[in-house]
RNA sequence: GGGUGUAUAGCUCAGUUGGGAGAGCAUCUGCCUUACAAGCAGGAGGUCCCAGGUUCAAGUCCUGGUGCGCCCACCA
């Protein structure tokens, strides 16, 4: 096989002789991210490639709004590594970035620019032009930003849910649901945008509790009067009943009566209903059936008229023609009062409906919608995650998205809108929900409805990853249009993560200015280290706290990673690698059983979507193990005939790490593997994913370990400083040479520790140093030590005097405890011995 | 009101099927030991929210309570 390689720098291992000084003793990832991704871009790696098993995940796209923040940094960063690592691993991987064209949000960012810009009376061909510009320029923004965030996708596969090939898949949506009678225009009471004026659907409405008035007001029953209770008096203009409950004496004898609206003095039926509570309020209530949901479903039990009372603009049409609301309630209020109708006052507190995108409250009315019947389409969406056929993770989103779908009410879909799918009949001016065309997403960007070859191999997609925020929204809708139209699912595997809050645990909110710029962070630490932040503090499914920290200790350990290659690259200049087989000491063994492990844990958590424990593992791995004491006691090596296997080890383990981190910091591991250069791949990003490839008898260093930290100990609290001191052992240890270099000292196996010894119980055993010491200050050490060694100790006495104990544990438990009483004896027996000499 | 999640070190959080309490940050002490001070070494710091229960054994399982969070519905 031969690349055509266009590296972005002179490669091999000559570059170190030539050029080490240009290494920099700190990793600086603004030389290289940039480069390396368009290397990757350029020679097409991100492509699918290969006769692997299929492997694919739509991105959610974004919103071509706004820029890219934090919580899409997560989300598409989890991601790649999912990618990145199915790549490597062999698999055939597809991975398509898009955008959505967001109805409501652009559209009223495009008229705000407009306003600004001091544009009046536009036609709608002029919006739409002026809505296309906007597209690309904020569109390709959150696109460079997905670069620079390193994600692996296939950008020749680039979608938006405006594009021709779309618009076919949502029309071939809309037709089949309208041949099967799915989809209906009526009159109902739905949830209007005054910001937009628009229809939403009842998920786009967020309910508030809101402090305001609540008046009584008197409408007179021929010779009496009945009160009711209403927060919006203005509305009563509109009112075509009084209710009351069907039980209440006080106003059993009028109901069949007629009451009469003040003002206006139109006479409305007086009716039984039970929703009415009989003690809430005056137990009377007006009813409003254009303007409130509650009502009109009064309206209907009732054959009630609908008046509504409002123009477009939200203007009164009945009385007080032209007023606002705000006004009008004023002016109706006063001309109750003169009239002597307003009866009493207070304030409430209930919760009011709120647009999600203004903020702005909703008006309740009644307008000519379209709607989709969503009980047949629910039925097998429920059906394939009750069976598993999707699964969802975490579990309990399960019982959320089951709720929700049982309990589905139908889909208001079409917006008063220009920016978006026009509705798809003749005459028709209206567009569709956004999240109409986004349902079609995994599907659509494959080519649907046309039978294309990436639909056939890469459908269904493997999984979805997103916020649980827009369950009902996106994966729902997905799951329900994918059976419709397909009759399959659309993907395998849901997994929702946590949203990014700030260290107070708020929303990250572009109000409250808490959200960094995801730019400025990878300006100021780099992509490889932001990812490694996120992923690295994401359990799945908790929302996860951000803070700047986390990136620096990201920063921390790619600065880690780098100097350890530059370490390494300083003793390889002339070395010819080979891969370590033979030859391999106690240490080499050791290490190479450690990565061992550790490919097996990455992998294993990776494949159960656990990303942060494997991320962890690398790094536990990597910064305790390998650097903290392979290569510390590699040094003593360098000089000697091991130095060869010593460097083959190096060189194996830093390279295999490289590609284990490739998935999560794939910049930095890119540049240090091209430069190690040990493999025929023209990227890592294409390379083999590590499996356990020499297998060998792995070797303990825990006593080693114990020792060098004791003797450190030891030397901190009497402050021996570095002198060599002698280390007395009551067991001889097969690591003894490496030992006395490691820590400066003389290792002698004794029967019994000198008197003039400091001792120092490890986990395992007891050592003695023999150094110039405080006689007190020992005797106080030894002592409290003794206290706490007597402690546990009869802890674990108490628990083997215990017979059910004894009886019941299995026993490998009561074996263990056992070891570890005889431990703890020795132990105090030594300290015993010990303080007997020293008083 | 219905549903659901969470409570472990000063902070943010890990803790697999029950079996000797962990990481990062922060803090204290000593080191520029030639790969790395963005580093190294050594410490200190915990009533695992409360109360019961199951068990030989509970941070872990069960019941109840409390605090905090989220979702859904909604009162004129």
């Amino acid at each position: 096989m031969c690349f055509n390689k266009e590296l972005p720098f002179s490669r091999g291992r000559s570059f170190f002789v030539r050029e080490r000084k240009l290494i920099s003793k700190r990793y600086v990832p603004k030389e290289i991210e940039d480069k390396w991704y368009s290397y990757w871009v350029k020679n097409q790696l991100f492509l699918p490639r290969g006769e692997g098993t299929k492997f694919s995940i739509a991105v959610p796209p974004p919103n071509v709004t706004g820029i890219l923040h934090i919580g899409h940094c997560l989300n598409s960063s989890i991601q790649d590594v999912f990618i990145r690592f199915k790549r490597m691993d062999g698999y055939n991987v597809l991975w398509i970035p898009g955008l959505d064209h967001a109805g409501i949000s652009t559209q009223q960012k495009v008229l705000q620019k407009l306003e600004n810009d001091g544009v009046k009376d536009i036609t709608r061909d002029e919006f739409l032009s002026e809505a296309w510009s906007w597209k690309e320029k904020f569109g390709d923004k959150i696109l460079s930003q997905f670069r620079k965030l390193g994600l692996s996708l296939d950008w020749s596969r680039e979608r938006f849910t405006l594009d021709d090939n779309y618009k076919e898949a949502v029309k071939e949506f809309f037709r089949k649901l309208y041949e099967d009678n799915l989809i209906y225009k009526g009159e109902y009471i739905v949830n209007w945008s005054t910001a937009y004026s628009t229809a939403l659907s009842d998920d786009e409405v967020d309910y508030k509790d809101v402090k305001r008035g609540m008046w009584d007001i008197a409408y007179k029953v021929e010779d009496t009067e009945i009160i009711i209770s209403t927060t919006r008096p203005e509305t009563m203009f509109g009112d075509t009943a009084v209710a009351v409950n069907p039980e209440d004496e006080r106003y059993a004898d009028l109901i069949g009566k007629h009451a009469t609206i003040p003002i206006i003095n139109r006479n409305i039926p007086i009716i039984a209903d039970s929703y009415v509570k009989k003690d809430f309020g005056t137990g009377a209530l007006k009813v409003t059936p254009a303007h409130d949901p509650n009502d009109f479903e009064i309206g209907k039990r009732h054959n009630l008229d609908i008046i509504n009372i409002f123009d477009k603009d939200f203007r009164l049409n009945v009385a007080y023609e032209g007023l606002g609301i705000e006004d009008a309630r004023k002016r109706v209020l006063e001309e109750l009062k003169s009239l002597g109708a307003l009866r009493g006052f207070k304030e409430v507190v209930s919760p009011v409906g709120h647009c999600s995108k203004s903020g702005r409250p909703i008006e309740s009315v009644v307008s000519r919608q379209w709607f989709v019947k969503m009980k047949p389409l629910a039925k097998k969406a429920l059906e394939a995650v009750k069976s598993g056929e999707i699964e969802m993770y975490p579990e309990h989103w399960k019982k959320i998205y089951y709720h929700w779908l049982e309990n589905i009410k139908d889909w208001c879909i079409s917006r008063q809108l220009w920016w978006g799918h026009k509705i798809p009949l003749e005459g028709e001016e209206d567009v569709l929900d956004t999240w109409f065309s986004s349902a079609l997403w995994p599907f659509a960007i494959l080519g649907w409805p046309r039978k294309t070859e990436d639909l056939d191999r890469y459908f269904p997609t493997d999984m979805v990853i997103t916020g649980g925020d827009i369950i009902f929204f996106w994966v729902a809708r997905m799951i329900m249009s994918s059976y419709y139209c397909l009759d399959k699912k659309p993907f395998s595997k849901v997994l929702f993560h946590g949203i990014v809050r700030d260290e107070d645990g708020k929303k990250m909110s572009k109000s409250l200015g808490n959200s960094p710029d995801p730019l400025d962070i990878i300006e100021k630490y780099g992509a490889d280290a932001l990812r490694f932040a996120l992923i690295y503090n994401n359990n799945m499914g908790n929302d996860l706290l951000y803070s700047e920290s986390w990136v620096e200790l990201g920063r921390n350990f790619c600065n880690k990673l780098w100097n350890t290659f530059r370490f390494i690259s300083m003793n390889t200049e002339e070395h010819s690698y080979s891969e370590p087989s033979s030859n391999l000491d106690m240490f080499d063994k050791w290490i190479i059983g450690e990565l061992n492990s550790t490919i097996s844990s990455v992998r294993h958590n990776i494949e159960k979507g656990n990303l942060d424990i494997a991320l962890k593992a690398i790094f536990n791995f990597f910064w305790g193990e390998f650097a903290d004491w392979y290569i510390e006691i590699s040094k003593l090596d360098l000089k000697s005939e091991k130095r060869g296997v010593k460097l083959d080890v190096l060189v194996y383990t830093l390279n295999n790490c490289l590609k284990l981190l490739h998935p999560f910091l794939p910049f930095i591991t890119e540049e240090i593997y091209q430069h190690l250069n040990i493999e025929d791949k023209e990227s890592i990003s294409i390379s083999a994913f590590p499996s356990v490839e020499i297998e060998l008898e792995s070797y303990d260093m825990n006593i080693f370990k114990e020792i060098v930290k004791g003797i450190r100990s030891v030397r901190k609290d009497f402050n021996i400083g570095k002198d060599r001191v002698t280390v007395e052992l009551k067991i001889d240890i097969d690591f003894r040479e490496y030992l006395e270099k490691f820590t400066n000292s003389q290792i002698i196996v004794v029967k019994n520790f000198s008197e003039s010894s400091i001792l120092k119980t490890l986990e395992n055993m007891e050592i003695a140093i023999v150094a110039n010491f405080d006689r007190e200050k020992e005797i106080d050490r030894l002592e409290s030590e003794l206290k706490k060694e007597t402690k546990a100790f009869e802890k674990v006495d108490t628990k083997l005097k215990d017979k059910t104990f004894i009886a019941k544990a299995p026993d490998h438990i009561v074996e263990r405890e056992q070891r570890i009483l005889e431990e703890y004896s020795e132990k105090i027996d030594e300290i015993t011995r010990k303080l007997g000499l020293l008083k």
